[in-house]
DNA sequence: CGTGTCGTTGAGCGCTTTCAACCCTGGTGG
DNA sequence: CCACCAGGGTTGAAAGCGCTCAACGACACG
């Protein structure tokens, strides 16, 4: 993990540009700068490891960070992508706890970090921020208990389709298709099945005619069904077609 | 799920004596006070369904609320129970979404119901309460993490000793027994067993020696071997003593 | 003494994992 | 241009773990 030399004006600039700090007082951001560096990482470079005293805010500029819990298995469970824009931290710098889940880049990536003190005064001086961030952590959270609900489904199909519901995002129109948001191998790990599982349900659906898919590219030809599946979940050898 | 009639006086009295309102300025209570209603319900009774839109914050009087999501096969998955002293529901609605667990007594209860409006008027106008919240959810977050760890882990053993080992609060000692916080039935349904697993997990751990128990009175007797099961994981015919 | 709730125990089956080999793609260098 | 390799993904076979179903036991309560 290197301190990537870059000017103030750059950074502020940087920031500027980056999702997260949309709508921004201009004189909260200039306040939060000078405890802001920029990282660059390596693909598999560690950012922050379970256990940790976090030491700064992490906003991805550029790449994408891998938020996941090991398992003694060797396998691991991701908890999330962070993608440019999105940020990671803030519970454990809130509540001053060490870090649940080992932080790595899953590709190259340059991330902002923003010192912790610096942060934790700027959120008591700062209603406005304040309020962003409790925005910001209740939604947080409500995603995590989509995704309990997901690894909750008792059967991975239905795994599966919950997951692919799901992420249809609010408007966009069915019979559209769309690409799925990281590798197979960390969508499986995220909803907590193998990977040679999460194949084989995919595989299974689009012989049974759900969807068809090449690559990362999906189209679902049936939602109703899909919907159906989700919430009733049949043995994988029932499933007709009417 | 009646209405309870309880003066003003008696509510704001109630509502001093809570944990939750531990601390907090006593203006502030006073302008929750119009919004907030004092409800009763019956053992299984339901206080709010997956999908609802909230119509107030729940802090719990007396009894326990359990949340949990409904499963395909009639099972559910457990995500909290909430007891006296602790609330529900801030993260749907400040982000004004459908609630995402259903809410039902687990036994005979008393709730302090918010209304919503009145509760997110007083978050916007003050800092206190939104930094107060701000920790609350925080928390929330972490420990919603923590279950996820739990429920990750590859064999049903082993996440009984990471609840387990979770179990212990920070400062106590070792060697002393505790009761389980509630039915092994809702603790299995919250780190994602059956009953019955749970219980053979329980019993497997008495048998050889990590633990006693009767009823939900436990008693751990080796934290390091159960420590080393839980991060190593070894299937459960061979475990030696050593 | 019946009834309801909670928990334990037993037997059998099926799903998911594990381990393995294999395929496909893109990049790299001779 | 092609051989080679690494990374990602698919597929097959075998085995074990956890679930389901069912019966039973303990306990409290009216």
């Amino acid at each position: 993990m290197n301190y990537s030399p870059v000017s103030p004006a750059q950074l502020q600039d940087t920031m500027a540009r980056l999702n997260y700090f949309e709508g921004w007082d201009k004189d909260q951001l200039a306040r939060l700068l000078p405890g802001a560096k920029q990282l660059s990482l390596e693909k598999r470079e560690a950012l922050a490891t379970k256990g940790d005293r976090i030491e700064a805010l992490f906003i991805v500029i550029s790449g994408q960070i891998r938020l996941f819990i090991p398992l003694s298995n060797g396998a691991e469970r991701v908890i999330s992508l962070v993608e440019r824009g999105e940020s990671f931290g803030e519970p454990c710098i809130i509540r001053d706890e060490p870090c649940p889940y080992n932080a790595i880049a899953g590709k190259d990536s340059h991330v902002l970090a923003i010192d912790t003190l610096i942060y934790r005064r700027e959120l008591k001086q700062s209603p406005l921020l304040a309020e962003h961030t409790l925005n910001l952590v209740s939604q947080r959270l409500l995603d995590t208990l989509r995704d309990i609900e997901i690894c909750a489904q008792p059967s991975s199909l239905q795994r599966v389709a919950h997951y692919l519901i799901h992420l249809q995002p609010a408007g966009a129109t069915p019979e559209q298709d769309f690409r799925l948001p990281a590798l197979k191998r960390d969508i499986a790990a995220k909803i907590g099945l193998s990977q040679e599982t999460f194949s084989r349900m995919l595989a299974f659906m689009a012989q049974q005619g759900f969807i068809r898919f090449t690559g990362s590219q999906v189209q679902v030809d049936d939602w109703t069904r899909l919907q159906r599946l989700a919430s009733a979940g049949c043995p994988m050898e029932v499933i007709g077609k009417n």
